[in-house]
DNA sequence: TTGTACGCGTTATCAG
DNA sequence: CTGATAACGCGTACAA
């Protein structure tokens, strides 16, 4: 910026008045310093504008877990749009379900001086966050954090799960086995909650070898339901509801082919309404845009006491939840696929 | 900083080098200042870090399209992980195929210092970055830039659309249809010239009615298709070749249920395999990987000329595409599913 | 309408 | 082993 003032024959603060647009400046000497900037092919270093002390970088942060999962896609997708919105840039990262990479990810971004932070929590506790961010608004998405109070935007995991185990209720089933993800992981657990739920409320006592837990791969829920249905047939379930959508894309491959075993999934999915999966629809998209609505909120200043959000959830029926435990099928499909990807909007 | 400096009773300096773990500080030194950090929850800046010319800020700028696909998704996972591996992080960002938006993202990113910047071209011309950021390595990705010498990596677009027609061809189709995206798009007009390329090499003159652009939605291609479907017999294609991921979904709910047209779509996509779709398999996440490494060279200090390299793509067979024109099927799935989203691995 | 001086948080230089 | 001081590139306060 000196070497532009120097050419322009004047001072760095007319410079930075031209480049941010301040009013105040001749029009001659506007003309002088652009095209001494052009000359010296000058370019703004943001870094160093969002150095002084109050100033923002103009940033905000992103931990999900992993890009290749649509699920995360579509959060990241509502994010960045909301940043771009607010002529913000988004850092983004995956912690991949390890809360050591996640705690090194939120340290790097505050180091980094995002203005604020949105996070997918890998870990159960969150202290360690402590004062670090203290000035740095945290919001926490799919998964509540530990041990510190900061705004965040649920599912409705256990409502939904219910809804999904409900149905199949309905369809006569008794006996329904559970998929899931690992224990260890919050989503898991209330889904996992709101499938003995609706069980019990539906007179039915869980059986434990019907909910399977630890299933965190596609391939791995593959294997479990092959599993399940190389049961005797006392023992076999007759449905089956899936925590997630890499455990219904899971189940859809082994069931294929096999006796129609009735299908209920969490999360929707691309190409459910080809395959005909009946799914309870969360909706990620809007998971992240209320996210980064609430970050934005309290970057202009909004000082409430931590918000809590739930999105809820929708049984979208497409089929295969609506078939009876003896194979035929005992209502039509009552919803439409409706459902598109976001690039298709 | 210097407030630390003062709590340990040390200079600025001293305290810099036990955040660095530079060598040469007294262990009694080194244990007061860090004891002052936990005090004061000092946490450094790295923005001012990297303030100082010479150094780097430990950041990479990506610009795609479109988040919500997976293609793109696969790209910027292949991304961060290298990333990671270098302990950097990533600034991402979507253009939405708007020249003007990329145009955008690429200055805001270079003012921000990016050390290395990936773009997946949405314009045509690539000039305007001229001298700016001539410092900056800049790859390009699965589109060639306009106008600049650039690092860029591509998929063998035309290779492996003529090895789809061909594949129709060998089971007997002579009326084969091609859905593209806009002709605007690079990849669209290479998949289109690959498809020309082999009717022609198997002696068949291209029917224009049957090639048909402008599908950048999967609803759109869906239309499309069924407008093909709805010609008289001796218009209508007996096989159909897609030119990427969304016009192959779009494709396949317009077939459902209708008269057995062979199909082959140019990009895998999840479900691929229980769809019994045949793709000419390209591989985004080893483009984004070959491109995070080509960055990453040049931050080395590789100075040779700009470097091409093409990504080649895999016809697997699964069934849509081994259907002849009578609607039989010609030969069993030649290839194996072995697709498996990322996060299976 | 324009300019001077300083501070932002860090690292590098060079002296002690 | 430790420290004083000068950058880095910009914005702000205040002066002219």
């Amino acid at each position: 910026m000196r070497d532009v003032a120097r050419h322009a024959g004047v001072s760095v603060k007319t410079v930075s008045r031209v480049i941010n647009g301040e009013p105040g400046v001749a029009d001659a000497t506007t003309a002088r310093i652009e095209e001494a900037i052009d000359a010296l092919r000058f370019q703004r270093n943001d870094l160093a504008r969002s150095l002084r002390s109050g100033q923002r970088s103009h940033t905000l942060g992103l931990i999900i877990e992993d890009f290749a999962n649509p699920f995360y896609s579509a959060i990241t997708q509502a994010v960045e749009a909301a940043a771009r919105e607010h002529e913000y840039l988004l850092i983004t990262a995956s912690a991949r379900e390890d809360p050591e990479r996640e705690r090194e990810l939120v340290v790097a971004l505050l180091r980094r001086r995002v203005d604020a932070l949105l996070v997918v929590p890998a870990g159960p506790d969150h202290r360690y966050i402590g004062q670090q961010g203290a000035n740095t608004p945290m919001v926490f998405l799919d998964r509540p954090a530990g041990g510190v109070g900061a705004d965040t935007v649920l599912l409705d995991n256990a409502g939904g799960a219910r809804q999904a185990v409900e149905h199949l209720l309905a369809h006569g089933h008794k006996r329904i086995a559970c998929i899931a993800d690992d224990a260890a992981l919050y989503t898991a657990r209330e889904r996992l909650a709101g499938y003995r739920a609706a069980l019990t409320a539906g007179g039915i006592t869980p059986d434990p070898d019907l909910a399977r837990l630890g299933n965190h791969t596609a391939a791995r829920a593959e294997e479990t339901v092959r599993g399940l249905l190389a049961l005797p047939a006392r023992r076999r379930p007759t449905a089956v509801f899936t925590a997630n959508n890499r455990n219904t894309i899971g189940a859809l491959r082994a069931l294929r082919g096999g006796p129609p075993v009735a299908l209920v999934g969490f999360d929707d999915f691309e190409l459910a309404d080809l395959l005909g999966t009946t799914v309870v629809r969360s909706d990620p998209f809007r998971m992240g845009a209320e996210a980064a609505r609430l970050a934005f909120l309290r970057l202009d200043g909004d000082a409430a006491r931590p918000r809590r959000r739930s999105i809820p959830t929708e049984l979208v029926a497409r089929g295969s939840g609506e078939v009876g435990p003896a194979g035929r099928f005992t209502g039509p499909p009552i919803g439409e696929p409706g459902w598109r990807a976001e690039a298709d909007r």
